[in-house]
RNA sequence: UGGGGCGUCGUCUAAUGGCAGGACAGCGGACUCUGGAUCCGCCGGUCGUGGUUCGAAUCCACGCGCCCCAGCCA
């Protein structure tokens, strides 16, 4: 049996967050020997990025810990699933690099089992049919802010559920007719617990299992099933389900240990903050408004934020996995930044991508004093890649240049071609344009120039060569499309708007006809390159044909020249409004009744702070508990500690501490035998692990460093091991003073008395450094 | 409005009562036959107000804001 084991920070393909903790503890405690996770998609669509995001969290942790990630259909909805989305998931998880080996299943494989544990549920009374017309169901289950009431067939014997729950299994009720429900609490706060659906009725053909179901189990009551069928231990999902938690917690522990189901390994469910991305939307309702609009060719248009869109677009697995790395997982809902996956995608593509040359908006450039043909040897990378390769690259009287490469009023700053100016064609000579031939319309239609004497492979002397552009021979250049793919949507955030399509992007695709140096030929067709200047691109694999090649841009380069230009024109914009001030602390709080004013007008008079004396009044456990410690110390004393170190246990009715210890553990911190620090510790330590406090505070009693001299060794100890830090909090860093208690607290086991060590670190370090 | 979840640089994420750190973006510089890459530097944050504490992003209280839940979808 493979064991799962905790993972070296180093060697974490998923980076440390909440999630893995609770694993780490889950291992250290033995809760678990194996992590199991799912991916558990339904194929009712295309996986998009979100899908990458997911399977990342799922497949990513699994793996760091060598336990195992399972692939499932959640196909338990015949109206929407299909087989042509299951083939599309495998092939696009696999091309992920995800390896789930023979653990590859579906949901629907399960339904005779899940049918099972219905009936086991059935028998012992825990779910009910329920016939109620769906409006009345509706109707019944009541409103967030009002409970609902129970259906009039929420009693029904046992025998009739049984009878009919069959009968509904052997097709012999139509659609709506009944449904099965778990028989939880329809008072409930949270909606989920109010009788939830477990099956219901549907005369539909299923994909996988054809017309032999007539019955379909709900996700609330095969998803943890499933998981728990599988052996699945973490079932991570993100936070949209977290009120399903209690359905599903519900479910595992009813069933534990029945109908082939082992009483452990129990699955939990954990959930994340989703992730959405700027500038992109990834319904399937909206992507699928996008394709049959024909606003994008299909699911793998190169725009799409589908897998096979991405894939089209030339995007490497690699980069969506470190682009998933890079967003991190957390609790919360988040936007990422888009600059952070095309980030990813040239950090992936720089170090692979050999550097040819293309022009995708050419501009003729004759060069009079140059005839022939010469074949300039050049490399597929820059020295700072650091590969080996080159190709060889015709250069001749007749070029092309990009048009956006020449300026007739070039601005500041320009570096490119401009009349009279040199500027060096890459790997080849500086030019020199000496002039610029317009059409009628003022447009420019060709420029003349002249090549500068031995300025291939040197600079020549005594002349100002201003940057380098890319060329292309217009005798050799091969033609080709340039599709330039961008950003789908005009806004961050598409999805806000009432109609998404409006902040739809026109520009979203350009395509433009221009040439590729030769050599491209004799490449493989899915190389991608780096045309210089211009991009990332690679032939696109629908449409590009040997004879009529067809480039994508995968990602354009960093443009900060661009960038600039567009800034330029930009106004500045719009700053944080300002904070709304905040009312006082209970100002607008819950007004006491007349009983606690009376308490907190008392609780004042003893000497306790506003916001103590509030709470006791207001928290009749709190209050309660206070008056009991009134008997061996003062309310004064105690309060802050029973409200705000007892408080959470009090309030959750779960505190273990008896008023006579804490009163004595307060007294023995006063009387500075204990530091605060080494008080809470206890009151957590018993709070968690129950023990006596009396006993614990009395065997430390008088544990606390006050003598000076110690305090003094210690502290110098501590600077010494630190002589940088010491340094800086010189200069300045005053923060580091908590950093030396902190140290001092951990080398004396949160023993040193803390006022005083912190005058004795404050003494120390005043002092002169040389001293 | 009942219940639940969540608030840390512009964005994403660390810090588990003791140095608010990193990445992306931005800005500046070095280098450059790609206005790329690389290197160096800078900018910039704990939602607010109080309380507890020697010390609070972290604990407590009161506010504020965002998200989710009333499918026989998942």
């Amino acid at each position: 049996m493979p064991r799962s084991r905790i993972p070296d920070d180093t060697e974490r393909l998923v980076p440390k967050n909440f999630i893995t903790e609770i694993i780490d503890e889950d291992l250290r405690s033995g809760k678990y020997d194996l992590i199991v996770t799912r991916f558990p998609p339904e194929p009712n669509g295309y996986p998009h990025i979100g899908h990458a995001i997911a399977s990342f969290i799922d497949c990513g942790i699994a793996k760091d810990y060598r336990g195992r990630c399972h692939l499932r259909m959640d196909d338990t909805n015949p109206l929407t699933e299909e087989q042509r989305y299951v083939d599309a998931i495998v092939r696009d998880m696999r091309w992920l690099g995800w390896d789930w080996g023979e653990h590859f299943y579906f949901a629907s494989d399960y339904f005779e089992r899940l049918y099972a544990m219905a009936v086991d549920l059935i028998r012992r009374g825990l779910a009910y049919v329920d016939s109620l017309p769906e409006e009345k169901i509706r109707e019944y289950r009541g409103t967030p802010d009002r409970p609902g009431i129970p259906s009039p067939y929420r009693e029904r014997s046992l025998e009739e559920n049984l009878r009919l729950f069959e009968e509904m299994r052997a097709c012999k009720h139509p659609e709506g007719a009944h449904v099965l429900r778990a028989k939880i609490d329809m008072s409930a706060p949270n909606m989920k617990l109010r009788d939830p659906i477990l099956y219901r009725i549907l005369h539909a053909e299923h994909y996988r299992t054809g017309k032999r179901w007539c019955i379909y189990p709900m996700y609330d009551f095969a998803h943890p099933l499933s998981d728990f069928i599988e052996g699945v231990t973490h079932s991570l999902c993100s936070s949209e389900f977290i009120e399903n938690r209690a359905v599903y917690d519900w479910l595992v522990e009813k069933l534990a240990g029945r109908v082939g189901l082992p009483e452990w390994p129990r699955p939990k469910q954990i959930e994340f903050g989703r992730r959405s991305l700027e500038y992109t939307v990834v319904s399937k309702r909206k992507l699928i408004k996008l394709v049959e609009r024909g606003l994008v060719s299909g699911w793998d248009d190169p725009r799409m934020p589908t897998l096979s869109g991405l894939r089209r677009r030339g995007v490497r697995p690699e980069a969506l996995i470190e682009f998933a790395r890079r967003v991190g997982i957390s609790r919360t809902d988040r936007t990422v930044d888009l600059a952070l996956l095309e980030w990813a995608i040239r950090d992936d593509l720089n170090p692979i991508a050999p550097r040819v040359m293309a022009v995708s908006d050419p501009l003729p450039l004759e060069l009079s004093n140059f005839e022939g043909t010469e074949w300039i040897e050049a490399p597929y990378f820059p020295p700072d890649i650091g590969k080996p390769g080159s190709r060889k690259v015709p250069f001749t009287k007749r070029l092309f240049v990009e048009r956006s490469d020449f300026s007739l009023k070039p601005p500041k700053g320009w570096k490119r071609l401009e009349v009279g100016k040199a500027t060096r064609l890459r790997h080849a000579y500086v030019v020199v344009v000496e002039r610029a031939e317009l059409d009628e319309a003022g447009e420019v239609k060709r420029l003349v120039g002249r090549v500068v004497e031995g300025s291939l492979g040197q600079n020549p002397r005594g002349l100002k060569v201003q940057g380098a552009v890319h060329w292309v021979s217009a005798d050799h250049a091969l033609p080709a499309e340039f599709r330039l793919v961008d950003r789908l949507f005009r806004v961050p955030h598409p999805d806000e708007l009432e109609d998404f399509l409006e902040a739809y992007n026109p520009e979203s695709l350009i395509v433009q006809q221009g040439y590729v140096e030769p050599s491209v030929k004799d490449d493989p067709k899915e190389t991608r390159y780096q045309f210089e200047r211009l991009g990332y691109f690679w032939q696109d694999p629908v449409d590009s044909r040997p004879d009529r090649l067809v480039f994508v841009r995968i990602v354009t380069l960093k443009d900060t020249w661009a960038r600039r230009r567009e800034e330029a024109l930009k106004k500045e914009p719009a700053k944080k409004e300002a904070k709304e001030a905040s009312p006082k602390a209970g100002e607008r709080a819950r007004p006491l009744n007349p009983e606690e004013a009376e308490v907190y007008e008392r609780c004042q008079r003893l000497g306790l702070g506003e916001q103590e004396a509030y709470l006791v009044a207001k928290e009749p456990a709190i209050r309660a508990y206070l008056e009991e410690m009134s008997a061996h110390l003062p309310p004064s004393a105690a309060a802050p500690w029973v409200v705000h170190v007892l408080g959470p246990w009090l309030r959750r009715g779960t505190n273990k501490i008896p008023p006579e210890a804490l009163a004595e553990l307060i007294r023995t911190v006063e009387e500075r035998k204990l530091t605060t620090r080494r008080a809470k510790e206890l009151i957590e330590e018993v709070q968690e692990k129950g023990g006596d406090l009396l006993a614990l505070t009395e065997a430390e009693a008088g544990s606390v460093i006050v003598d000076e001299a110690e305090l003094r060794a210690l502290a110098e100890a501590v600077l010494a091991a630190y002589p940088d830090k010491v340094e800086a909090y010189r200069k300045g860093k005053k923060g580091l003073l908590g950093f030396f208690i902190g140290e001092a607290m951990r080398k004396s086991q949160g023993r040193a008395d803390p006022k005083a060590i912190r005058a004795v670190f404050q003494a120390l370090l005043d002092q002169a450094p040389s001293a």
